[in-house]
DNA sequence: TTGACAAACAAACGTTTGTTTGATATGAAT
DNA sequence: ATTCATATCAAACAAACGTTTGTTTGTCAA
């Protein structure tokens, strides 16, 4: 059997990890290729070219993560407790420290300036989460509530989660190294569920 | 007179809308000067090198934003009216049309992954802003409230502002092109208002 | 053993990169 | 008129870039 899939992978996860610290222009496919311990030619003979590479290293960052999201509650359950598992979920994917750090940075990186591999991103990760959301926001606001409202109180929620993912190096540089060690997942998510929670109690007026 | 300023002013517009576009590596010296039609040794003569040259650009985003910020209220202004105050001033910023939008563009690529231009960026624009935030909530959240709650209070109603900036092409892309027209500036700066407030005023348990 | 084919490699390719050079033009001061 | 610093330019620079090439290696079928 010939290891086909070996080096392939290596670059892959090299190719995540260059990219996501440094962006598609300034990941250098010779560094990615020493990283992988593969020869400086592979990129091509397995990707075709370096941008190939850029999207499919992007679709293995955000493969295997909406499923979790998209699993059923049991009928009566309310959608508080539904809207704090959401965010705790949706944290815990975002800081999850265990599985590759690139994963989510090469994401964000999609977010602030969608490149060609972000059709696909939105397509199989992103809209499918977003309607889970917008369901449990379905059934805590008032009836009439029109549409874009809807979308603005879920973009709140959302944008809490964000926020320290997108600017953490500046969040740490506010709060100072001390204070920091409070912004940890669970203190984060028991925030933000309290914020949001209060803030929809509120709006039903 | 010689017009000494000129070409350093046109470069370093240039300079602002190449890189805000396609960040620090995209960005190449050649279309920079091209762009705003001067000599291609221009860069390294007025600025030293391309490195130099950017963190002239961000700096020039930067200036001039948080003066506006600073400015006092009289001293019975209620707490909630400051913060209403603050929301729609920082939307303003982030989003005016008028100003050039590689201004905001340019920042956001800061606050996502810092580079050297980031540390005066935090110093003169963003702590300064962060100050005054810091100390509405210090008048709205209860005595005790430890110092990395109010800092996370603080995040939760920056990050929603922020998000617009930072997350536009996606966030058009969920909401649908028609229902978008709703996400201007004033109905933003509303929406975050109320949800914010709500949600402080929630919180003093 | 042989032929065929994919995989892996070192080396070199042509381009693009940021930067430097040396010459020329300009304008005020001596 | 001469001097001198400043400003602008076309041209060329070495280095780094992504990619291509030609060859070698290892494996399996005939």
């Amino acid at each position: 059997m010939t290891l086909l899939e070996d080096p392939r992978r290596r670059l892959l996860d090299a190719a995540g990890e260059v990219f996501a610290e440094k962006g598609f222009n300034g990941g250098k496919v010779r560094e990615i290729c020493l990283r992988a311990n593969v020869n400086g030619a592979s990129v091509n003979y397995y990707f075709g070219d370096k941008e190939r590479l850029y999207i499919e290293a992007v679709k293995q960052a955000a493969c295997g993560l909406p499923e979790e999201q998209v699993r059923q509650w049991p009928a009566d359950t309310p959608p508080a407790v539904k809207l704090r598992e959401f965010i705790r979920t949706m944290l815990a994917h975002l800081m999850n420290a265990a599985k590759p750090a690139w994963h989510t940075r090469i994401m964000m990186r999609e977010l602030a300036q969608p490149t060609s591999a972000c059709a696909e991103l939105v397509r199989d990760y992103i809209a499918p989460t977003a309607n889970v959301l917008f369901a449990i926001l379905g059934e805590m606001l008032p009836p009439k509530t029109p549409r874009w409202k809807r979308y603005m109180c879920g973009f709140s929620i959302v944008s809490q989660c964000l926020y320290y993912v997108q600017n953490k190096p500046i969040a740490r540089l506010l709060v100072g190294e001390e204070d920091f060690k409070w912004f940890d997942e669970a203190h984060l998510a028991e925030h933000i569920t309290q914020f949001s929670l209060a803030a929809l109690k509120r709006n039903d007026e």
